[in-house]
DNA sequence: AGAACACTTTGAGTTAGATCAATTACTCCC
DNA sequence: GGGAGTAATTGATCTAACTCAAAGTGTTCT
């Protein structure tokens, strides 16, 4: 069954309408070509998929769209930062992920039916994203079946990535999901230490770990008094990372 | 950074190496033929996928695959139920998802790179599954491009219905995480009430929704002291969803 | 520069849920 | 049918995390 969502009507953000821009820059274009879900297209092909596709300017905490809000657009993140998060009636707003440039978001609604975000999407800071029409880019794989391929290897990957988000949330305790949580944001072969930059503020990461803030902090205050992590704002530097995977048992 | 797993080693239960008969009954068949990944293919070529699969049984409790083992093989339960999760090196045992006959599981790996599992996989009674080798999906979509659309649409609501999970686990509280998953149960158009069956034994659920059975329990007798379900063993009643679905806030 | 605002931290008190322990109910097997 | 083993419930504590409140700390805007 689902759930019918009651904040909807009591949202009262404006929802972007209007259209900006064609997309037209070099650096963007590069951004898009190394996306798995683009870089197998010949360039004829993603010329036509980005004529038809539009540059959207948002400001910060710009809305981009709502849960529920019928999905005729996909988006690339050109720049800036955006998050995925859900209200609840009772207008609690938990964030479920974030978004940087490079990454694509809600391309899984080009298969959705019926199709309709399943979540608010806005921006953290100033950004810029690709906005491309489902129909447009259903009708290349269609007459491209061999893009397929890699739509489904990204896709493959995205289910997964989900599933571990999920793992993450099954752990009871919120100490040991902050710890998860850093852990995966430290880049692969950093057994040694290395730096994190937060992608949310520290309030939405205690949102998307579901935690409050406050129990955030404290956890954060007490890492870094037994020296496990140093804290600079956003940025954490983990010292020990295995002495770090140690104590979160 | 990827967490290594001290429990793989430590972990004692048999995993499944015996090759079982060839997969040749009829009602297997039919099923198989229902699920979205098989269903488009023509006769000819489901019945060489067939023909380099194994239909496999096991046992109560006993184990498909491990979590980090290479992944040759995908799954599709004929009978039976199964269930995945994740074990972290104290050998908390945390339940990720449950898996009924007509289900596909591991899927995602024909596209994984590398190709390890991401859970342990065990029966959790006597059932039969069909173990399809990665490859031979992959070589037949490779021949047959248009396959394509199929398994892009599945992966898609895969992808969905984790993100929904996920959205789940980030509702703080016990009572409410385990509202919302009654409610996903119920079969959609039962807004007037509905019966439904837990798909895994009260303790697992509990794990799944990350709580304790205890407090699990505490909270079924709690909304069945309140009339808001009728519980005979595993088998639920909900009478008004509404109510149960308002209360959750 | 200073006001307004948003985010973060810290403290104190409370509570939801974990833990520990004991009992009851099922299920499977001989 | 009786005994072993597992799952579920119930009760009594205890503690991790929530809530409320207030004070810092940045950041943005005029």
């Amino acid at each position: 069954m689902a759930l019918t969502q009651a904040a909807q009507t009591r949202y009262t953000k404006p929802v972007l309408v209007a259209i900006n821009k064609p997309f037209d820059d070099e650096d963007g274009l590069e951004a898009l070509r190394s996306h798995p879900l683009f870089s197998e297209l010949t360039g004829k092909d993603l010329q036509h998929l980005i004529q038809q596709s539009r540059r959207v300017r948002l400001g910060h905490h710009q809305l981009l769209y709502r849960q529920d809000m019928p999905a005729h657009n996909f988006f690339f993140v050109l720049s800036g930062r955006l998050r995925l998060y859900r209200l609840d009636s009772s207008g609690i707003d938990r964030t479920l992920d974030s978004i940087a440039p490079g990454d694509c978001f809600a391309e899984v609604m080009i298969y959705a039916d019926p199709p309709r975000y399943a979540c608010y999407a806005e921006a953290l800071k100033s950004s810029e994203v690709l906005m491309i029409p489902v129909k447009a880019y259903q009708d290349m794989l269609e007459s491209n079946p061999r893009y397929a391929q890699a739509a489904l290897r990204h896709y493959a990957k995205r289910a997964v990535s989900r599933f571990h988000d999920l793992e993450i949330m099954t752990v009871q305790n919120a100490r040991d999901r902050l710890i998860r949580y850093l852990i995966d944001l430290l880049p692969n072969g950093a057994e040694e230490g290395g730096e994190v930059e937060l992608p949310l503020p520290k309030c939405l990461v205690a949102s998307r770990l579901a935690m409050q803030p406050e129990t955030f902090s404290r956890i954060l205050a007490d890492l870094r008094s037994n020296g496990l992590v140093r804290v600079n704002r956003s940025r954490l530097f983990i010292s020990d990372p295995r002495r770090l995977i140690e104590i979160s048992q």
